[in-house]
RNA sequence: GGCAUCGUGGCCGAGUGGCUAGGCACAGCUCUGCAAAAGCUUGUACAGCGGUUCGAAUCCGCUCGAUGCCUCCA
């Protein structure tokens, strides 16, 4: 199945502002960079936003039919701090303070990220290589951009000339910005700074005596600078020029500004033809981050633990919640948006349900076909899942009418249905249906089974204390009713 | 201060020059022993002020407000 030869892909790109037509660099193959976590502390739900973005647009690629060879990073050799700090890093920092090695600061990290990316049902990326595994191949693009003279040593350390850089190349036209301004607008200050000017960036750092981390190098003992390891990794594993390169909106600058000043240094070519950047995750109404507190574990949200939200929710009503939004938009976090996705996240599932044991009869009025084509029409339109789910919804709508004699289906028309709205949620969105893993294959669906037998029983008698006992004290155990035409059934909360 | 983005009905959130996504909540109706579930119906919202246009929430300008980046950050 190669779909994508008949459904064209736009996407909103970064370097252009616009929405353009996604052309792969060889069809049907597509190369995908996402920088991922810094793991020096736990995931918080603002970073999971971002992969999952990510992770529903490896998704549909491969739906469509694509190879797609994606790789998302693991950042352990870590960050500068700042300026100031004299280079040490935000690993070594941690583990310093918690009094144990860097790198166990780094596996207990990673296993975090990956146990939490699991249960949200991520895809694993076909390649997650880490920076401190790629230490000579950042060595090598350092000598490279030396010798061709946009980068210069001090004292062990290597900056990036920025200033040199924009005489033949544009710095900042991926942030829109220009370096004259960016100059005018330097506060004066750091007059011990080997840089020759603010704008530069490390390439590499001279590690001090205390510095854990650290590698030989031809400039001396040190550590990669702040953009490197993207640079290194990308080109290595997709080459020189690749298809897409995703992040989070706050890595735009200078994070992605500087790997593409790097790339170009060293190759002399643009290294991305598609940068998409996907949005924050705010928590009322500020950014979730890690330095001001302000943020959310998903752990706390699973087990209802903290103060904002009035009761637990699951992996798979977070994530509905989260692509009901687009990945392009601010979205704001709250209770009640939650509890609104809780319930139509169920009514989704419900109809699901449904859509199993529908009675085909004949050609119906609900045109599947369109209906199909809405739904691609709205992932090819930069993989807007808002619209999305809104056809899914109108699906629901159609199952329940058809399930109620309201409306036919035939037999071929269910089973595109069946088809189409599988691969929808589940192999495009990856939302799973939670309450069908934890219900029906243990002894409680039949202990649920007598009591609807017995209250049937009791409403025949007309013994309505009876049946309604039953019914409201299944309702406060979270198990819900439902009387319909065929009989009854029951959903577990 | 510089650069950018955003401001949509009770809440969340799409859209984008005319045909008013969707979810949740609310109300009425159908169904029901009563409910719930499900279905149907109703809500004419686009920060404010000007301008362009036959027509703007959608384009332009200004004002106000919010946020992001400019320092590690998804």
């Amino acid at each position: 199945m190669q779909l994508f030869k008949s459904q064209v892909v736009r996407v909103t790109n970064s370097l252009s502002g616009k929405k353009e037509v996604f052309n792969p660099i060889k069809a049907g193959y597509i190369g995908m960079y996402v920088c991922g976590p810094t793991v020096y502390s736990n995931v918080h739900l603002g970073n999971c936003r971002t992969f999952m973005s990510f992770d529903m647009i490896y998704r549909y690629f491969k739906h469509l039919g694509f190879k797609v060879r994606y790789v998302r990073n693991i950042t352990d050799a870590g960050h500068l701090e700042n300026d100031a700090d004299e280079g040490e890093d935000k690993i070594a920092k941690k583990a310093k303070l918690e009094q144990i090695e860097p790198m166990e600061v780094v596996q207990r990290y990673t296993v975090d990220f990956h146990n939490t990316l699991q249960q949200f049902n991520f895809l694993p990326p076909s390649i997650e290589p880490t920076a401190t595994g790629h230490i000579i191949e950042q060595i090598e693009i350092i000598k490279d951009i030396l010798a061709k003279g946009f980068a210069y040593e001090v004292n062990g350390s290597v900056y990036f000339d920025v200033v040199k850089f924009n005489e033949t190349n544009e710095y900042g036209k991926l942030s829109g910005r220009k370096l004259e301004d960016m100059i005018a607008n330097t506060r004066a200050l750091a007059a011990q700074d080997e840089k020759k000017n603010p704008q530069d960036f490390a390439l590499w750092k001279k590690a001090e005596p205390q510095h854990i981390m650290r590698w030989p190098s031809p400039w001396g003992d040190g550590f990669p600078g702040w953009h490197l390891e993207c640079t290194a990794m990308s080109t290595k594993y997709l080459g020189e020029t690749f298809d897409i390169h995703g992040g989070g909106m706050d890595l735009k600058f200078p994070h992605h500004e500087c790997e593409i000043a790097q790339a170009e240094a060293s190759n002399q070519k643009s290294p991305v033809n598609y940068w998409l950047h996907a949005n924050m995750l705010t928590l009322n109404g500020k950014k979730m981050s890690k330095s001001t507190g302000n943020n959310l574990y998903p752990s706390e949200i699973f087990s209802g633990d903290n103060n904002l939200l009035s009761k637990p929710y699951s992996p798979a009503v977070v994530r509905f919640f989260m692509l009901q939004a687009h990945y392009t938009s601010i979205l704001d976090l709250s209770d009640d948006a939650l509890l609104a996705s809780e319930k139509g996240y169920s009514r989704l599932m419900e109809a699901l349900g449904n859509l199993e044991s529908l009675v085909a009869t004949k050609k119906g009025e609900f045109d599947i076909e369109a209906w199909r084509n809405n739904c691609y029409k709205a992932m090819n339109d930069d993989f807007n899942t808002p619209i999305l789910i809104s056809h899914l919804f109108e699906a629901v709508k159609h199952i329940n009418l058809i399930k109620e004699n309201k409306e036919r289906i035939s037999e071929s028309d269910k089973e595109l249905l069946q088809k189409t709205i599988h691969e929808f949620i589940f192999d495009v969105l990856g939302i799973e249906n939670q309450s069908a893993m934890e219900g029906d294959s243990n002894t409680l669906s039949g202990v649920v089974e007598l009591l609807i037998e017995l209250r049937n029983s009791a409403r025949i008698n007309k013994d309505f204390a009876t049946s309604d006992k039953i019914r409201d004290e299944l309702i406060a155990l979270g198990i819900q009713l439902k009387d319909g035409k065929e009989g009854t059934t029951f959903s577990i909360n």
